[in-house]
DNA sequence: ATCAGTTTCGGGAAAGTTCCCGATAGTTTT
DNA sequence: AAAACTATCGGGAACTTTCCCGAAACTGAT
């Protein structure tokens, strides 16, 4: 029959119940519950193994800590051990497996970045200059698009968080008004730098560019062309860089002594779709503007293709300035007018700006300069 | 004097050497060789403490075994004490650690995306098709770019590798010949699947465009137009997309009785810089091609811009045809004719065959449609 | 031989989870 | 009431690495 583990009986053993499908006994004289072992433990399952540094130790006859020396370039160590540890792990293929270390240090080594959309130029670019200092720094990046949802982009802040990420590069969304997902993430004490789309009520440390004066700039170059009625396509209100522009745009029209007229600014939400609708809304207005500033240039060729579709000429009666020299603005006719912005500069800086954090916490605010690139959409030919 | 923690005693402690820096002790007594205490080990350092399932145990009173039941909902468990451990793991903002999951389970739930660069249209949209799959099932991305350098790549592939990913999305560079590095993957049983930019030679699962229907449609919509001296820019050899394509150039020439002019094949590595020198060299030649098949759209750009310099008149004098279909391509004038391959499916594609390579291995390609988008830099008005 | 000092190595804890399996207590059946 | 069963819980191993600290073995010097 059946017997007990313990006294090796088999008198005093007797059923007692069922757990997980399998039959328990009881064995009277021990005191004992026991069920019998299944025999799938005894099959080697020796499965696909990650050689360890174990591995290394056993092979070698030697402690783990050893080895653990020897590949650490610790000192405690005599030269020929050493050797022998490194080529047999070289020979092993040995890769140390970063996620026992992880978990030891708690650091993971992984940033993240996460960016409203990566289908332009803009941030693809940025994102490359990051990367470029991170990878140099030992890090590995982890790219999350919010798609331009506030939605979406607290849900990537979490996967991130959850991802144990050593720290996290931040464009918001253009429709990003609370702001408490980030706040999360400095309560858990993660570094944090925005970028572009920065985050003012947050006392981070942020990267962006001078976008006051790159927006005065180029408003300034269309009154000097002599345009006199220009528009604004801005962004949403809750983008910073959304107000610096618009300031920018309002400054100079006044420095010039050209009224503002409310009508021609407005406020959208960076999609495709709303650029084209104000487009034709503003060129539909009873007096249409002689020139718009958009925000940024993806807005601009929107407006450039809707004014074009319509037949009005540019750049003689509608002119067009941007913001950010998209490569396309080079490509589109006529050429389109924009202000440079150091965009992988500003992903390297950036970057740098994250690895700093790690070491000692400081609030910081770098500012890159811009400037005016005039091409063929903004050149009034009237006199 | 010294006291031997085991006896007590004063009387048989000696010195015995110094062991990094500390003076060390032996007992003759006891046998028992010992340092003191570091006093530094005293103070309370509680540092910063991410909340794990022990905290929440021992607030309740419970063991590590059943608040985990209670997380991952399993079924031994009672409901008042799971609904208990539920909202105190809400209340204290508990976070799972994945990586001691990770550690455990040897997954990381990271799946690796490596393009070779993603400043043009066509990979930053595959990323997001494929990420739209990916997170749905749960996998982070981390996404590698190898700027069209086989080093990079190579440790990109390497870097990858030591993150532990779980699987693996590629789309190889243009100098890449020899493939070692995504050998070793497989080696490892890591999951990969190609796309885009495959590896014949390896046996992997793919997922590609219908390249050589999508070519010989091109080339035979510049013969219907009355194009007869077509030139091919085409890709290094190397690529498989390069082979195909020209295999569709070819064929489509040879169907409609048209010579295959060697002079007017050229391959290059993709960069900008050559497009626009190979362009220049077509154009100059002393019998230049009336037409140009592009292998791609950034390529056909920049053919269009070297033409436009050069007073050549699109499509009059020279029709172009690129590949891809990449937003620009509508923009630019006069605007150009392509092939349209679905990217977005085409990177949920490639991360659906990734998924289920995870679950069963199995060696297939999936071949996607591509369909001729007729513009206006083909329209030969000459009938 | 005895002792101080040095070099090199090993053992064990820790990091946070999951999972296996045995252990209770309570409930139903015979 | 004994036997059989169910529901619920706890203990410990395992995953891989690093680090602390004690142990052993050695080198010279007395």
């Amino acid at each position: 029959m059946i017997k007990c583990p313990k006294c090796l009986q088999i008198d005093f053993v007797q059923k007692a119940g069922i757990t997980r499908g399998k039959q328990r006994y009881f064995c009277k004289d021990c005191d004992y519950h026991f069920t019998l072992p299944t025999p799938s433990a005894t099959t080697e399952n020796k499965r696909h193994h990650q050689v360890t540094i174990m591995d290394i130790a056993h092979q070698l006859g030697i402690s783990k800590s050893t080895v653990s020396r020897a590949l650490r370039g610790h000192s405690d160590i005599h030269e020929g051990t050493r050797k022998m540890i490194l080529d047999l792990a070289q020979q092993l293929e040995y890769q140390p497996n970063p996620l026992a270390n992880a978990l030891l240090k708690s650091r993971t080594n992984i940033v993240g970045i996460l960016v409203p959309e990566f289908r332009h130029y803009f941030f693809p670019t940025m994102i490359m200059g990051a990367q470029e200092v991170l990878s140099k720094a030992g890090y590995n990046v982890m790219i999350c698009q919010s798609d331009e949802s506030y939605e979406t982009e607290m849900a990537n802040v979490k996967a991130l968080m959850s991802s144990r990420v050593d720290g996290l590069l931040v464009s918001v969304t253009a429709q990003t008004n609370n702001f408490d997902h980030f706040r999360a993430v400095l309560r858990k004490e993660v570094p944090m730098v925005f970028f572009n789309r920065v985050c003012p009520e947050l006392e981070t440390p942020q990267v962006i560019v001078d976008d006051y004066n790159g927006a005065f700039q180029a408003v300034e170059h269309l009154i000097a062309q002599g345009y006199r009625r220009i528009a604004h396509l801005a962004g949403p209100n809750s983008l910073l860089v959304s107000r610096l522009r618009l300031n920018g745009y309002r400054d100079a029209l006044q420095k010039h002594g050209l009224p503002l007229d409310p009508d021609l600014v407005i406020h959208y939400d960076l999609s495709e779709e709303k650029a084209r609708i104000y487009a034709n809304y503003l060129l539909s207005l009873p007096q249409p503007p002689d020139a718009i500033f958009a925000i940024n240039d993806p807005t601009a060729i929107e407006i450039m293709l809707v004014a074009k579709s319509r037949g009005v000429k540019i750049p003689q009666e509608l002119g067009i300035v941007g913001f950010s020299n998209d490569p396309v603005s080079a490509i589109i006719e006529p050429s389109l007018t924009t202000i440079e912005q150091p965009v992988w500069e500003m992903g390297r800086q950036a970057a740098k700006l994250l690895l700093e954090q790690m070491e000692h916490p400081h609030n910081v605010t770098h500012t890159l300069p811009t400037k005016l690139i005039v091409r063929n959409s903004s050149v009034n030919l009237r006199p």
